[in-house]
RNA sequence: GGUACCGUGGCCGAGUGGCUAGGCAGUGGUCUGCAAAACCACGUACAGCGGUUCGAAUCCGCUCGGUACCUCCA
């Protein structure tokens, strides 16, 4: 099957065909997250997108080289703070290093990943890990003239760059509006124009985390480690850059700026951002405190969950919307995605018992054509969904005898529907496993019954269920309080 | 205030001019000892008002409502 490939590219505001730059290499490079707290399910999100396109690029034969950044330097907690890092504060409410900080979110926020069933990305900088890289960002920056120096900071110089390039091309955003829209704010002096950006800062003398540089010791801007990185691993043009919109602008934006000030040319043929997840319509973000972590879904221990939402059902309910429309979050939607989501591992699961016939009454590879034709169109997984839905329509006719499929049907429905489903979309189906609580509620409907069995005298089922428990290793006492049971080692 | 986006049946959510989206929930039916599952049938949903068109959820305008981003800092 012929693939053409279109990807909606913020940059055109359009769907474009995918054509890679040095085929049949792709180069991705994805925002990842800052760590100083417990992934949430807004940070589920870009995960599972850039997963989905990472699978998909990777099916489609393309050498994919995916990078995710982790930002373990100079994030500020919110608005209101002034100049304090999120790793420091973290660090010191903790009484931790902030390398501990660091270390204890990343290592939860990898398990979290893995439990999403999403990919590691083929590299995982880090900030901190790539001072150097970015200083020289900057000294090359600063060589072609567009950035100036001021009490030890470095400032991008946003008003000279736009003269020669368009500053606002990615976010649609005009300088001259920009202007209007300044706002008075402490501590700009250092600054010649309020939007002009931080390229490195100087530290005070209460920051914990700061390194040498020829301007002073301090750190890189935010910024910076996006567009050094990137083009450290995929080079100063790569295919395809990704985020969640909120980093639309002025992050991007300013990494576009960043990379032409230093190199003359873009940095991203493609830019893709996924929407955000919102609950009671408002996104659901760190600072409206309004997050449920991913933990909490998993052992359901959040105020608003009534029980455990395994990980594939958040990942289903994911998938289940388009990456780029907003996702409202309900228990009653994560509900439905679960029931959904079972059916389909049902319908594959009948596959395998299904008894072949002569001939075919149905057409299954139309609908396999129509699974990569979504995919296809901008990753648009709620249509594969729905086109697998509906071949799980089909699989329980031909089980209940109203349609017939014959071997080689059956083989190859098998053999796409397990490529979309676990391969493609990345889905696993795991019975839940709680075992303890299991056992504990099928041996009290057991001895349940054996006692209902005892009481009228029917003592050929009682001991029948007695000496077939004894062959599990399960002993039964009948005490005074009833009878009890535990394993015998 | 600026910029962008959105408003689809009880819920979630596809869909950029004419063709049933889909899932969950609900109702009726088939099947079944009962139940579950499965299958079949059923909802004449596109914020409101106007316009373009033979024809609009889909294009245009206005109104209402909502969301995101807005240059400190990150």
């Amino acid at each position: 099957m012929k693939h053409i490939l279109s990807i909606y590219n913020t940059l055109s505001r359009k769907k474009e065909v995918f054509e890679p730059i040095n085929p049949p290499h792709v180069g991705m490079y994805v925002c990842g997250p800052t760590v100083y707290g417990d992934a949430h399910l807004g940070h589920a999100r870009p995960g599972i997108t850039f997963d989905i396109v990472f699978r998909y690029l990777k099916h489609l034969g393309y050498k994919v080289r995916y990078v995710r950044n982790i930002t373990d330097v100079g994030h500020l907690v919110d608005d209101a703070d002034e100049g304090e890092d999120k790793v420091q504060k973290k660090a010191q409410l903790e009484k931790l290093e902030p390398m501990e900080v660091v270390k204890y979110f990343s290592d939860r926020y990898h398990k979290n990943m893995e439990q999403l069933n999403a990919l590691p990305p083929s590299i995982e900088p880090t900030a901190s890990g790539h001072i150097i890289e970015q200083i020289e960002l900057v000294k090359k920056i600063l060589e072609n003239g567009y950035a100036y120096e001021s009490e030890g900071s470095l400032y991008f110089d946003v008003e000279k760059y736009n003269k020669a390039h368009h500053y606002g091309k990615l976010s649609g955003r005009k300088i001259d509006e920009l202007m209007q829209n300044t706002r008075e704010l402490a501590g700009q002096e250092e600054k010649r124009n309020s939007f002009d950006f931080a390229l490195w800062k100087k530290a005070d003398p209460t920051h914990v985390m700061h390194w040498p540089s020829p301007w002073s010791e301090g750190y890189p801007g935010w910024h910076l480690e996006c567009s050094a990185m990137g083009a450290k691993y995929l080079g100063e043009t790569f295919d395809i850059h990704g985020g969640g919109m909120d980093l639309l602008f002025p992050h991007h934006e300013s990494e576009i700026a960043q990379s032409n000030a230093a190199t003359g040319h873009d940095p991203v043929k493609y830019w893709m951002h996924n929407n955000m997840i919102t609950i009671n319509g408002q996104k659901m973000g760190k600072s409206l405190n309004n997050f449920i972590t991913l933990n909490e879904f998993f052992t359901g221990t959040h105020e608003a969950l009534d029980r455990a939402y395994p990980p594939m059902v958040i990942r289903f309910f994911i998938l289940q919307a388009h990456y780029r429309s907003t996702l409202d979050f309900s228990t009653d939607a994560l509900k439905a995605a679960e029931k959904g989501m079972r059916k389909l591992f049902d319908a594959f699961r009948l596959l395998s018992g299904l008894k072949p016939a002569q001939t075919s009454s149905l057409d299954v590879k139309s609908l396999e054509e129509k699974c990569y034709e979504a995919m296809d169109d901008d990753f648009n997984t709620p249509i594969v969904i729905a086109n697998l839905f509906e071949l799980t329509r089909l699989i329980n006719l031909v089980n209940d005898g109203k349609e017939s499929l014959t071997q080689d049907d059956i083989d190859l429905t098998k053999d796409f529907f397990s490529t979309l489903l676990f391969d493609i979309l990345g889905l696993i189906d795991e019975p839940e496993k709680d075992d303890s609580k299991l056992i504990d509620y099928l041996m009290d409907t057991i001895l349940t019954i054996r006692g209902e069995a005892k009481a009228r005298k029917d003592y050929a089922t009682s001991d029948k269920i007695r000496d077939e428990l004894a062959k599990l290793n399960i002993e039964i006492k009948d005490t005074k309080d009833g009878a009890k049971w535990n394993f015998i080692k």
